[in-house]
RNA sequence: GUGGGUGUAGCUCAGUUGGCAGAGCACCUGGUUGUGGCCCAGGUGGCCGUGGGUUCAAGUCCCAUCACUCACCCCA
């Protein structure tokens, strides 16, 4: 055991685990561009503030899971918990805003939160964000809903569930969430879990997505943010789901669906997986149009998502790996220089494979060039070298073989 | 932050009421002088997570500690 190990919740990626990554990587950066969107590269160290400010004081976010650090002139730094703050901190200090515009951004990258570890969450995570930011139209939630599942679709997944909901604005809001206190004044308030009964007057819309089964039975009859809102929400929410509906993508209407960082309003919607384990949302977003006003910026409206990468790649299973074009088995130590100038011959040519740096015996130098999966074996040992000649087998068939002369190898790779 | 589970070979794991440290896979070398996969034989490889304690004797029992893991909280 080596003395010095990686710290708790974060991990290393080897090529069979970093190629789901890469996999994941190129496919968004495919489809986000079929949608208009571009790629924008924030800093992973912000200004503390700017995530108080944007996730909300009083989240769990902000309160418990920030890597927060005070640098060399005592500035209060955090290693960045998500990514939508950065993206609209860049956005209003970019200037480039002007009303009427539409910037359509998407980022990749590590996000970092001190939590306990467990399957689905490390401490530091992947996510692909994107962000469609300017327009109020409702056909905009539904546009970003439509490229997250296109998105979803062209990596393979298949058996996930979009829930939808709408949190309403900040005028119907209030009533709703009054008329749900007043609901759990009104029920006996001893069947909830313990945490249910704190969380019953700091945050009611919790005890709602609480999956304590007595908790569920005793808010069966609570009332639904659906109900109340208000005439400017219900006919944005009727649109995105008309939309929805009519470009054939099935959801389900999910009025307890709460999220956990304070910027979102109106739409919301997630995604989940019923196979990866308790952590079971790989995709959740919504529209945020105060949060550039939070941040002092101008008032821009805004719909986005971010998709959690590692919760993508335990759905993905194993990658095949391309087989190498070929794998030169040195056999006489007087090959082992031409056996490294062979291959750099052939890769110049584009084509991949390996050397076996020392010379060894036929059985192994061929078996390691089994292992490699190569399709061609490329021999050199004493009687090529004595006619500059090399022994090509085909590795993907048994008995077939030809000794050429170094000039033809290309030609007659198998 | 809270709870459960697990730490033995590179990997996956056995190891009985306390009595010499094991298997499979992987790796290496052979089984025809220069021909891979399948098969066979042999071999390399262990501070039994760490530190204390009990005992003639501890991988095994007790205490502590660290790590990993799953779950809660919360989120992607």
């Amino acid at each position: 055991m080596a003395d010095i190990q990686k710290i708790k919740g974060f991990v290393d990626l080897f090529p069979s685990e970093s190629d789901k990554f890469t996999f994941l990587e190129q496919t968004a950066r495919t489809v986000f561009s079929r949608y208009g969107f571009g790629e924008l590269r924030t800093p992973i160290l912000e200004k503390t503030e700017l995530f108080c400010r944007s996730i909300g004081e009083e989240t769990d976010v902000v309160q418990k899971e920030m890597y927060t650090f005070l640098d060399r002139k005592d500035r209060s730094l955090t290693m960045r918990p998500e990514a939508t703050a950065g993206v609209a901190r860049a956005f209003i200090e970019s200037g480039l805003w002007q009303p009427g515009l539409i910037s359509r951004l998407y980022s990749l990258g590590p996000m970092f939160r001190y939590e306990r570890p467990q399957k689905g969450r490390q401490r530091q995570f992947h996510q692909v964000n994107a962000e469609l930011i300017g327009p109020v139209e409702p056909q905009a939630d539904a546009e970003v809903i439509l490229m997250l599942d296109a998105f979803l679709k062209a990596i393979g997944l298949q058996k996930l569930t979009v829930e939808l909901n709408s949190l309403g604005c900040p005028e119907c809001r209030p009533v709703f969430k009054h008329a749900l206190k007043e609901f759990f004044a009104g029920i006996d308030a001893a069947g909830l879990c313990e945490d249910c009964r704190r969380r019953a007057g700091t945050n009611p819309l919790r005890v709602l997505d609480c999956k304590v089964p007595g908790c569920k039975a005793l808010t069966k009859d609570a009332p639904s943010i659906l109900d109340h809102l208000c005439d400017h929400c219900v006919p944005h929410f009727e649109t995105v789901k008309t939309v929805l509906t009519r470009a054939g993508l099935p959801f389900t209407l999910n009025p307890r669906l709460v999220r956990g960082l304070d910027y979102y309003q109106r739409t919301t919607f997630e995604i989940t997986s019923a196979d990866i384990g308790a952590q079971a949302s790989v995709a959740g977003g919504g529209r945020y149009d105060g949060l550039f006003k939070a941040l002092g910026g101008p008032d821009i409206p805004a719909v986005g998502f971010a998709c959690g990468m590692e919760r993508l790649a335990l759905l993905l299973g194993q990658m095949e790996r391309p087989r190498p074009d070929f794998f030169v088995a040195v056999l006489d130590e007087r090959a082992e220089d031409a056996a490294v100038l062979l291959a750099q011959t052939l890769r110049e040519a584009g084509f991949s494979g390996e050397v076996s740096y020392k010379a060894g015996s036929m059985k192994s130098r061929l078996r390691q060039a089994d292992k490699s999966r190569a399709r061609n074996g490329l021999i050199l040992g004493e009687s090529e070298i004595a006619a500059s000649q090399v022994t090509i087998k085909n590795m993907t068939v048994a008995g077939e073989q030809k000794t050429v002369p170094w000039a033809q190898v290309i030609e007659n790779l198998y």
